[in-house]
DNA sequence: ATTTAGTATACCTTTTTAGTACACTATTAT
DNA sequence: ATAATAGTGTACTAAAAAGGTATACTAAAT
């Protein structure tokens, strides 16, 4: 499960609208995250049907928070965009399980998965959007929670 | 870092030759992987080359485990087919971050992606094509492990 | 009514993934 | 020797995903 760049770019928007008091136009959110305008409209929009910001249309319009920060998470953000976090074909829900023998939802590969899986989308829920912007902790205390 | 289909097929080659006595042939394999017969062919010749593997021409021929099953894990299959464990590009080498602010290498989300990445390392690299087929272990014990 | 700024839909280009084709070489059995 | 088996090497291609654009429109503030 590579990240995406579209991603990766959600996720520095929703850092920047969460460190940023008031609307703050896509122009400025594309400067700032250094993504491409039209791109940036089309991410904003995403994260916008999501709830996690909300707009305002016209002259001192744009965007800003809309979720709590506290309990936005990376993997919400990340999933939005890229769907379900998933290492292998084999961990998503309807297994495309190319195995040796049988695989009843449970052959070892495929167990091996989801659990390292599980474990990388526990790891990404954990961090919250304030955790990373709200400058109350240092990024070496975030790790140790990690 | 979605593992694709090819390093899934290159895994289950490796656990079936591992669960082989002699040489199999690549129509055998192919066959018992579920594999494409010529997909096989290329993911073998990955895996002879790297040293997972031995080779022998002719009738009677085909492929045999050569390096030890206990010491091969999942990690090294996969790195030889997909290349490093990567989750994110921020977290390759050379940091291709589009980040908000300066990012020497420092910025909070590539951090926190090199963490993640390197825990995904390990639990990959923790499990070792004997784990898996030696029939020591039940896939619960595995599981427990990781 | 004009300017600013978000909305909606459709399209396009590049890269990666997944797989094929073909011509060749080496080994073994007869 | 020679036929059959089986691996080697290089190049190509189709489909999907990623990453990004274009165009036309709607709403709000001044």
């Amino acid at each position: 499960m590579r990240i995406t760049q579209e991603a990766d770019y959600a996720l520095r928007m929703v850092y920047y609208l969460a460190s940023t008091k008031g609307f703050v136009d896509a122009k400025s959110i594309a400067e700032a995250t250094g993504t491409p305008e039209r791109f940036t409209l089309k991410i904003l929009r995403k994260l916008l049907v999501a709830g996690f910001l909300s707009s305002q249309k016209g002259v001192g319009g744009g965007y800003s928070m809309a979720a709590d920060p506290n309990t936005l998470t990376m993997k919400d953000v990340i999933e939005l965009i890229d769907g379900p976090v998933s290492i292998s074909r084999c961990s998503e829900s309807e297994h495309i399980c190319s195995r040796v023998g049988e695989c009843k939802g449970e052959c070892t590969f495929h167990c091996i998965f989801e659990k390292i899986n599980g474990l990388l989308s526990d790891k990404l829920g954990s961090v919250s959007i304030a955790m990373v912007c709200g400058g109350e902790y240092t990024t070496e205390e975030i790790l140790e929670k990690i």
